[in-house]
DNA sequence: ATAGGGTTAG
């Protein structure tokens, strides 16, 4: 008695100095020394006991069989367990059910639930109890199934299942997702009037609502709970959050507060989680608040892990870091959930310097750490330090691991090194459809869509089904190479999957294929079978028809996305002033004008400079001046654009004066403008004012003249007939001639008569062109190749402004 | 016996 007194009390050595002290140790004494160190965890104490009282002779009885059964289930060990067996099995105590039982929990404790069930086989008479601890085996090594077949096979032995086998079936419903027969058990739990009287079964009901995703299931059984506790109020607010359906967990949250129960740390970790999972820094910074006041930031790591992690993920990355600072305690979590959210805001120098910093306090960093930086290597294309990281993680021997395989993948491919991201995707010990899409879309951001697509192949022949992301970016392939054929299969394996209706990305890519590869009919199709759209979509088939010289179709897209409720974005501007200036549409240009200026987007870079290009190339000079002097910002592009007008309508003059006026204000000019500047010296015959731009472009302003400056040149002195100087440029400049530029001074030749130079002209041309493969320039005479061409001498130079959706 | 933090491809 004294010594179960001592030991309940935690005093182990003076419970062990009474053991020492007595006249006889009886069995009771030992089992009572057994007892208490299994109880305190000191299972190889309790061993050491029980091996000492035998080789003192004394027989354990079913009380010491049991106490030393929980003391090697506690610390696992296994063999022991083995060993007691046979000796129970020798005193013919497994037929009473006290130490049988004991024995299967222990088993079951232990993961083993084919040693339990042997044991379980051998008993004369099976109890709750028995069903219980052969359940429990099979629950901790997630034999769901036969949980489940355990749970029907007692009730047809006549048995009532205890609160404990409901909660293991309804797990066991959750985990493989089995909503009917979850359902069937709630009824019977029901029908017995178990909800109200048992919350653990309650609780398990919600998660098993949950997880199996029936959330108007779970909430109802918790309303029919009269008196509910926190607990009981977590589960259904983490049943919320782990379905994704965060404000209703806050919701929840709220009126837990108004029923008046306090919320504990599982709660606020769960709540945190939610604001973080919305980005509500607002709600967050609450809620935050509250942790403080109750003193639980410094009580639960956990909890100041969260709090790191919410104002991460909100962006707040100053008051993230203040957290962190402030933790007592710090553990890789929170330094990866630091660096997490450098990483999503965008921070990635911030992040690397963190992951340095953690290091340097001794922290080892773990697989998440390692995909987080490969992340941001990628991200700035910075190899050498993801090489570093590589290194790094083959030390660690963490190349194993998928997630980091991929990850490396997905690096090295960022980073545009193709053949080192095949290298490593090579020795992946498995290679999932994640690390054929990194690989796929390395290519394709390389702009190299056959390798794109050949990789897409052999992940077919591979049994790999793609998903959504990779069948968007083999469509980004498709449209970069204007493959239509391959396009077309992926949108049939779009449609197998579905995907069309569920994906608004792949529908919107799809559309795009189709437009760029010329089959505008399709695109329309596809984008009419789309479910919802939005700005993309609209702006991608208003791009299309604008490609394709279909600006009516464009326009009439612009007005059905406006009555359909779509709000048009910059990209859509943008779009339509394409469209208007190549038919040169200045009225319903100066509409478009209007509406950007009424929508206050004018300010906008982009579109100031391209409602500037649109009534330029409409050949409304003095409008596109107009809206030029609004600019808030005039550059380079706004400058050329308004050159290019004048260029336009043969004002050359006012070119070169603006062109004295940009530099004046500072600044450079582009090729583009040079276009603009030499074209416009063309137009009106001034050699000695191009030759001198075309000298002082590369040797004043660093722009080295490209084929279109040499193009505009040559033109020039084709025009004057200066075929010798016209000839010998061709064939000394570093490009390829276009046959444009041939026809211009075969042109030339023709009209000067100049047979000679004709000639030259001509043996290159052939010879260029049949280096080209094209069959076609093989006439017998310069006048033959003249006339299989008519030479378009109103050439169209445009302002290019790149822009994308 | 019910409850707890952070990852990969667009």
């Amino acid at each position: 008695m004294l010594i179960d007194m001592y030991m309940k009390c935690c005093s182990l050595s003076k419970a062990h100095q009474t053991f020492c002290q007595l006249p006889v140790w009886d069995v009771v004494a030992w089992t009572t020394m057994i007892a208490g160190y299994a109880e305190h965890g000191l299972g190889q104490l309790a061993i050491k006991f029980y091996d000492l009282m035998q080789s003192n002779g004394i027989r354990p009885n079913s009380v010491t069989f049991v106490c030393i059964l929980k003391a090697c289930g506690s610390i696992g060990a296994i063999q022991h367990i083995r060993k007691i067996q046979t000796e129970v099995e020798a005193e013919g105590l497994l037929q009473g059910e006290l130490v049988g039982n004991t024995l299967i929990d222990m088993y079951a404790t232990c993961g083993r639930p084919y040693l339990a069930r042997q044991i379980f086989d051998k008993l004369p008479k099976r109890d709750v109890v028995s069903w219980n601890s052969l359940i429990k085996g099979y629950t901790e090594s997630e034999q769901f199934a036969e949980v489940l077949k355990c749970f029907e096979q007692m009730k047809t032995e006549g048995l009532c299942p205890s609160s404990r086998t409901f909660v293991s079936a309804l797990k066991a419903c959750a985990a493989i997702g089995h909503l009917d027969k979850g359902e069937e058990i709630c009824n019977e739990v029901e029908r017995q009037g178990q909800l109200t009287k048992n919350p653990f079964i309650g609780c398990a009901l919600i998660a098993m609502y949950m997880k199996c995703g029936a959330l108007a299931k779970a909430q109802k059984v918790f309303d029919k709970v009269a008196d509910r506790d926190v607990v009981m109020w977590t589960a259904l607010i983490k049943g919320y959050v782990d379905q994704g359906h965060d404000n209703k967990a806050l919701e929840i949250f709220e009126h837990m507060k108004v029923d008046n129960v306090p919320p504990n740390e599982v709660t606020f970790i769960l709540i945190v989680k939610a604001c973080a999972n919305v980005r509500g820094l607002d709600r967050g910074s609450e809620i935050h608040a509250e942790i403080e006041r109750q003193g639980l930031f410094q009580k639960d790591l956990v909890i100041g892990n969260s709090l790191v992690d919410m104002y991460g993920k909100c962006g707040d990355l100053a008051i993230a870091q203040e957290v962190f600072d402030r933790l007592s305690d710090r553990d890789i979590v929170s330094w990866n959930a630091l660096i997490g959210g450098f990483i999503e805001h965008g921070f990635t120098r911030d992040a690397l310097m963190c992951y340095e910093h953690m290091k340097l306090e001794g922290v080892s960093p773990d697989a998440f750490t390692f995909v987080y930086c490969l992340k941001a290597c990628g991200t700035m294309q910075d190899v050498d330090k993801g090489a570093e990281v590589h290194l790094e993680i083959e030390c660690e021997g963490l190349l194993t691991a998928n997630i980091i395989g991929n990850a490396l993948v997905d690096m090295y491919a960022k980073c545009g090194l193709l053949s080192k991201a095949e290298k490593v995707f090579d020795k992946l010990l498995v290679r999932d459809v994640i690390s054929w899409t990194a690989l796929i879309t390395g290519y394709t951001e390389l702009g190299d869509g056959e390798n794109a697509l050949q990789c897409f192949d052999k992940m077919h022949e591979h049994g790999i089904i793609p998903n959504a992301v990779t069948l968007l970016c083999c469509l980004k392939a498709c449209t970069s190479i204007g493959s239509f054929d391959k396009g077309a299969k992926i949108h049939s394996e779009i449609e197998r999957q579905g995907l069309l209706q569920t994906d608004l990305a792949v529908g919107n890519a799809l559309i795009d294929m189709y437009a760029k590869c010329g089959s505008l009919d399709l695109a329309q199709q596809v984008f009419d079978r789309l479910t919802v759209c939005d700005a993309v979509s609209w702006n991608t088939l208003i791009a299309g028809y604008t490609e394709h010289g279909d600006v009516e179709d464009a326009l009439l897209c612009f007005e059905r996305m406006q009555s359909k409720g779509v709000y048009p974005n910059i990209v859509t501007f943008l779009c339509i002033l394409k469209a208007c200036s190549s038919i040169g549409a200045a009225q319903r240009g100066t509409r478009i004008h209007a509406e950007i200026e009424r929508r206050g987007l004018l300010s906008n870079d982009l579109i100031g400079n391209t409602v500037v290009n649109m009534y330029a190339k409409c050949g409304s000079v003095n409008k596109a001046m107009q809206v030029f002097n609004k600019l808030p910002i005039r550059d380079v592009v706004s400058w050329t654009a308004l050159m290019a007008g004048f260029t336009e309508i043969g004002q050359s003059e006012e070119v070169f004066y603006i062109f004295d006026r940009m530099l004046g204000e500072g600044i450079k000019p582009n090729p583009v403008t040079f276009v603009v500047v030499l074209t416009a010296c063309t137009r009106k015959g001034l050699f000695m004012k191009c030759h001198s731009f075309f000298e002082a472009m590369s040797a004043s302003y660093g722009v080295p003249p490209n084929l279109e400056h040499h193009s505009c040149v040559i033109d020039l002195l084709s025009r004057r007939g200066e075929v010798e100087m016209a000839v010998s440029m061709v064939m000394k400049m570093p490009f390829a001639p276009s046959s444009m530029l041939w026809h211009t001074v075969l042109g030339a030749c023709r009209n000067t008569g100049s047979v000679q130079f004709g000639k030259q002209a001509f043996n290159n041309a052939t010879q260029f062109h049949y280096n080209c493969s094209i069959p076609h320039m093989y006439p017998s005479n310069i006048y033959a190749l003249q006339n299989e061409y008519s030479i378009d001498e109103t050439r169209n130079f445009q302002i290019k402004t790149v822009y994308s959706n």
